[in-house]
RNA sequence: CGCGGGAUGGAGCAGUCUGGUAGCUCGUCAGGCUCAUAACCUGAAGGUCGCAGGUUCAAAUCCUGCUCCCGCAACCA
C-alpha cells in the first residue's frame, strides 16, 4: 500500500464551470483517485474554489452583493456540482479561508527571509470612479498602432501587438467605461523567480517522465527570450489575503493584498489544514501529507489540471515552495490536458458557449457523462464535443455493452434459475479462456491507469465489458440450458460473478451505475481482482440477487436533436440563487 | 525566422521515442444467435499514414524543406 496524495487544479469561483473545465482536471483526478483506493492506496484528494481576483469583486458586482457572501454562495454552488458529478475530494476547500490566509503569509515571510522578495515601484492606472487601481485588462484604450478603439491594457485582439496600459490612447475603465484616471505610484513585491531559474531548470529536466505536454509548456517559459522573470504577488485590491510578514505587519504593504496566483496553489496545502481542523484531526494528521519532516516523504503527489495551468504549477508554485527553504512536500507527477471543444468552437464561460456542469446534470445522470468524458478526455491534443459523438458512444457503450450484459444475464438466471446464483457444473476450457483472457486485460488496465493514460484504459475497460458479451455467445447457456443444465448453471454463475468484477473495475468512471450493479447481485465485497479466477467464484451458491431496472437508458435521437437546438445558442447569462 | 501541439480508411483515435506485413471504436455491408435495452457475436469492404525530397535491404516511424489546423505568448483563473 502506497500513499498518494492528488489534487486537481482549483476551479474559480466566478460562476460555473463547463465539461470543458470538468474533463481538464477535476474529472480525471477523482478518476485516479477512485482507482487508488480501489486497489487499496492510502489518497488524500483535495480541490477548493479559487476566490481571490478581480473577477470574483467584478462578478459580485453584478450580482449585487458583497464579495465575501458572493463567495460562499458560489462556493456552495460549486460544491452541490462537484457532489452532483460524484468527485469524491476528501475535502473542499476554500482559497479565503483562514488557513490560506495564514500559511500565504507564512511562505512570503519565508521568501523574504531567504532573499527571494524584493519591492518595486511602479505607475498603474487609477481610477477615480470606481476608487480603485486598474489591473493590465481592466483599462481599455485606442491602439496605438491600428486605432482599433477597443484595445486591452495588455494587448490589442485587432492586431495582436503586446502593449502596456500606458500605451492606449483615451484610456478608460473597462468596468465603468470612466475616463477619469490618473497614473499613480504603487509599490508591489516581487517573487524573484529569476534567481531560481537554474533550480526550476534542473527540476524540471529529472521529471523525464512527464507528459510533453507539461514539460515543453514549462521549458518555454524557462527559456524563451529573456527567460524566467521575477512576478509581482501583490495588487491594489481590497478582496484577498493582506499582505503580512508571517504575523506581522509589512510596512509599506497596507491595504494591499497578495496576488491571487500567488495564494491559489498554496490553497492546496490550505485545503489539507481546512480537512483536518473540519474532521477533528490534529496538525500532525495533515503535516504527514505535506511534511517531508513529518512524514510526507513516502507520499507520491500528482496534480491534475488544463494546459493553462501548466506555469503556474512548473514554475511558479514550485519557486514558492523551493523558495521558502522548508521540507515541503513537492510534485511527483503533473498530467496536464488540452482542451475539450464545443461543436467547432471553444467552450466559453464568458460567451456561455457550451455545456455547463448544472445543465448537464439537469439532463442526464452523472454516469453518462464521466464515462463519455473520461473515454475522450483530450490527453494527445484538443478533442471535440459533439451531441452526435456523444449519443452513440454513450449508447453503445454504456447501454447496448454494458447495461445490456447485466440485463441479459439476470433476467436469463431468473427466468431459468430464479433469482439465486445458481448451483452445478463446473467450469471447463471455455470459462478457462475467460479468465486468461480477462486478466490479460485486467493487467492492461491497471498498467494505463497506473501511468493514467485514460483514453487507453477506457478502452480496456470497454474491451473486458465485451469479453463477457463473447463470452456468453460462445457458451451459449440457452442453448446448453435444454441439454445440460449443470452447464448452464455453471455458464451463468460465472456471468452473474462477472457483473460483480465489472462494477469493481467500473466503479471509478461509473460510481452510480457500479453501486447498483452492486446491490443487485446484493454483495458489498468490492475487492479488487487480483486474482480473476477466485474474483469470479466470489458470489456462492444459492446467493441471492435482484433483477436491476436497465442500467443505461438509451438516448433518443429525439432527446439528442432537442438538446442540439437548446445548446446551440448561449446559456442564461445569470447564475443560480 | 516567437514557442508548443496536431495532420493516419466516412467520423473519432492508437501506433512515431526503441524503422520491418497499418491497429482500435463508431458508421457501412453480409452472416450468425435469439438470453437481452431491435440488443449481442462473427466476417467483409474501405487508408499510396498532410505535401516534396533524402537516409536505409526496409520509413506512418529517422533527416531536410514546405502546407494547413489548434493553443499559448507572462501578471488574464
Amino acid at each position: 500500500m502506497a500513499r498518494h496524495l492528488i489534487t486537481s487544479a482549483i476551479p474559480y469561483i466566478n460562476g460555473i464551470k463547463h465539461l470543458g473545465n470538468l474533463v481538464g482536471s477535476q474529472l480525471p483526478a477523482d478518476l485516479y483517485a477512485r482507482y487508488l483506493r480501489a486497489r487499496g492506496h492510502e489518497v488524500m484528494f483535495l480541490c477548493a474554489t479559487d476566490e481571490h481576483g478581480t473577477p470574483a469583486e467584478l462578478a459580485a458586482a453584478k450580482a449585487g452583493k458583497p464579495v465575501a457572501e458572493y463567495c460562499t454562495e458560489m462556493w456552495q454552488v460549486q460544491k452541490d456540482l462537484s457532489d452532483g458529478f460524484r468527485l469524491s475530494f476528501d475535502h473542499f476547500g476554500r482559497s479565503s479561508s483562514p488557513q490560506n490566509h495564514k500559511l500565504t503569509q507564512h511562505f512570503a515571510n519565508r521568501l523574504a527571509d531567504e532573499g527571494l522578495i524584493t519591492e518595486v515601484e511602479e505607475q498603474q492606472f487609477y481610477s477615480n470612479a470606481d476608487g480603485r487601481f486598474l489591473p493590465d485588462r481592466y483599462v481599455e484604450g485606442e491602439c496605438p498602432v491600428c486605432d482599433y478603439d477597443k484595445a486591452r491594457g495588455d494587448q490589442c485582439e485587432e492586431c495582436t501587438k503586446p502593449l502596456d496600459p500606458t500605451d492606449l490612447i483615451n484610456p478608460r475603465s473597462a468596468i465603468s467605461g470612466s475616463t477619469d484616471l490618473e497614473l499613480r505610484k504603487t509599490r508591489h513585491l516581487y517573487l524573484r523567480q529569476s534567481a531560481m531559474r537554474q533550480q526550476l531548470s534542473d527540476w524540471i529536466d529529472s521529471k523525464t517522465d512527464w507528459p510533453i505536454l507539461t514539460t515543453s509548456i514549462a521549458k518555454k517559459w524557462l527559456n524563451d527570450g529573456d527567460g524566467l522573470q521575477d512576478r509581482g504577488i501583490t495588487r491594489d485590491l481590497d478582496w484577498g489575503i493582506p499582505v503580512k510578514r508571517g504575523d506581522a505587519d509589512w510596512p509599506g504593504m497596507e491595504g494591499k493584498v497578495f496576488y491571487v496566483w500567488f495564494d491559489a496553489p498554496i490553497e492546496y496545502i490550505a485545503c489539507a489544514v481546512e480537512w483536518a481542523e473540519a474532521t477533528g484531526r490534529d496538525a500532525s494528521d495533515w503535516e504527514r501529507w505535506w511534511r517531508t519532516d513529518k512524514g510526507a516523504d513516502d507520499v507520491t503527489y500528482t496534480q491534475f489540471m488544463g494546459k493553462d495551468n501548466v506555469p503556474f504549477h512548473t514554475l511558479s508554485f514550485p519557486a514558492t515552495i523551493l523558495g521558502s527553504g522548508e521540507p515541503w512536500k513537492l510534485v511527483d507527477y503533473i498530467k496536464s490536458f488540452n482542451y475539450l471543444n464545443y461543436d467547432g468552437g471553444q467552450f466559453s464561460t464568458s460567451q456561455a458557449r457550451g455545456v455547463f456542469m448544472d445543465q448537464a446534470l439537469s439532463i442526464l445522470p452523472s454516469d453518462y457523462w464521466r464515462w463519455w468524458l473520461l473515454s475522450h478526455v483530450p490527453e494527445n491534443s484538443d478533442s471535440e464535443f459533439t451531441w452526435q459523438n456523444f449519443q452513440t458512444s454513450v449508447n453503445k457503450d454504456l447501454a447496448d455493452v454494458l447495461g445490456n450484459f447485466v440485463s441479459r444475464v439476470t433476467k436469463f438466471c431468473r427466468s431459468k434459475f430464479g433469482e439465486e446464483i445458481p448451483s452445478g457444473g463446473t467450469y471447463g476450457p471455455q470459462e478457462t479462456a475467460l479468465i486468461a483472457d480477462l486478466t490479460t486485460r485486467i493487467r492492461a488496465f491497471e498498467r494505463h491507469m497506473d501511468a493514467i493514460e485514460l483514453r487507453k484504459a477506457s478502452q480496456e475497460l470497454r474491451a473486458i465489458w465485451v469479453a463477457g458479451n463473447e463470452y456468453l455467445q460462445e457458451a451459449a447457456p440457452w442453448s446448453t440450458f435444454k441439454e445440460n443444465p449443470d452447464l448452464a448453471a455453471a455458464q451463468i454463475r460465472l456471468a452473474l460473478n462477472l457483473i460483480r468484477l465489472y462494477a469493481v473495475l467500473s466503479a471509478p468512471f461509473i460510481p452510480d451505475a457500479a453501486a447498483r450493479m452492486l446491490s443487485a447481485m446484493n454483495t458489498l465485497d468490492m475487492d479488487w481482482p487480483e486474482d480473476v479466477k477466485a474474483a469470479l467464484n466470489t458470489l456462492p451458491e444459492g446467493h441471492t440477487f435482484t433483477v436491476p431496472d436497465v442500467l443505461f437508458a438509451k438516448i433518443s435521437d429525439e432527446e439528442r436533436e432537442a438538446w442540439e437546438e437548446r445548446f446551440e445558442g448561449m446559456r442564461s447569462l445569470t447564475p443560480p440563487a
